[in-house]
DNA sequence: TGACATTATGTCAGATATGACATATAATGA
DNA sequence: TCATTATATGTCATATCTGACATAATGTCA
């Protein structure tokens, strides 16, 4: 966990402001949270590769723009159930997932 | 869904194949159904690996024995993130989750 | 610059997930 | 067998998630 890694986590809305808001994170809540960023990114990866728009998208996952943009911001309100469903709506193989996740 | 059922609406002009079709299943559901029950067999054999009964499981997770159970049977009331954040509090690394998705 | 397209943010009613409980069923061992 | 432990199933009140909407912010191009 670096510098970079944190303020990125603040930026998108996570407390992890001073050290001892960042001791209130267990090293779960932080897995937790490294996970959804992963997959955030991916959909938006996913989302960019097929060169479509975020209204686009929620039409393919049925759901709404501005729930595709909190997808893709890893926001408190997305599941990861939300992220893994619509990477498979936008086509990715549950292969392609665990590979991103981490091997 | 028993074999007499299957062949009886077969002879109705039905083609059964496999469950998938009878269910009218698409792949992308299918893919979900998939990796959820992947990550049952993760908590399970996570929980077997670390010697210990469903209720004391349930201490760590902070959840009820009945829905340990609920996880490992990847019932359709249980979300991959409340399966997600099992395997985390468990000790899976997210690492060992991509692996056992798939690589 | 302005017009237009795209993405981000805030909110909320309805939908879904969750922990907890009771109870049933299955497994283990004496 | 019986007693004990472990797991499964059904239910429900509450918590959390979700799609949709309005609107703000940002990007793009002429």
């Amino acid at each position: 966990m670096n510098k970079n890694r944190i303020k990125e986590l603040e930026e998108r809305g996570w407390k992890v402001g001073g050290i001892e808001d960042f001791l209130e994170l267990t090293e779960e809540e932080l897995a937790y949270i490294e996970l959804k960023l992963i997959l955030s990114e991916m959909v938006k990866d996913l989302r960019e590769k097929r060169g479509i728009t975020q209204i686009q998208a929620a039409k393919i996952i049925r759901s709404s723009q501005s729930r595709i943009s909190k997808i893709e911001a890893a926001d408190p309100t997305v599941s990861i159930d939300l992220q893994i469903r619509s990477l498979l709506a936008l086509g990715a193989t549950k292969q392609e997932i665990g590979q991103r996740i981490g091997c």
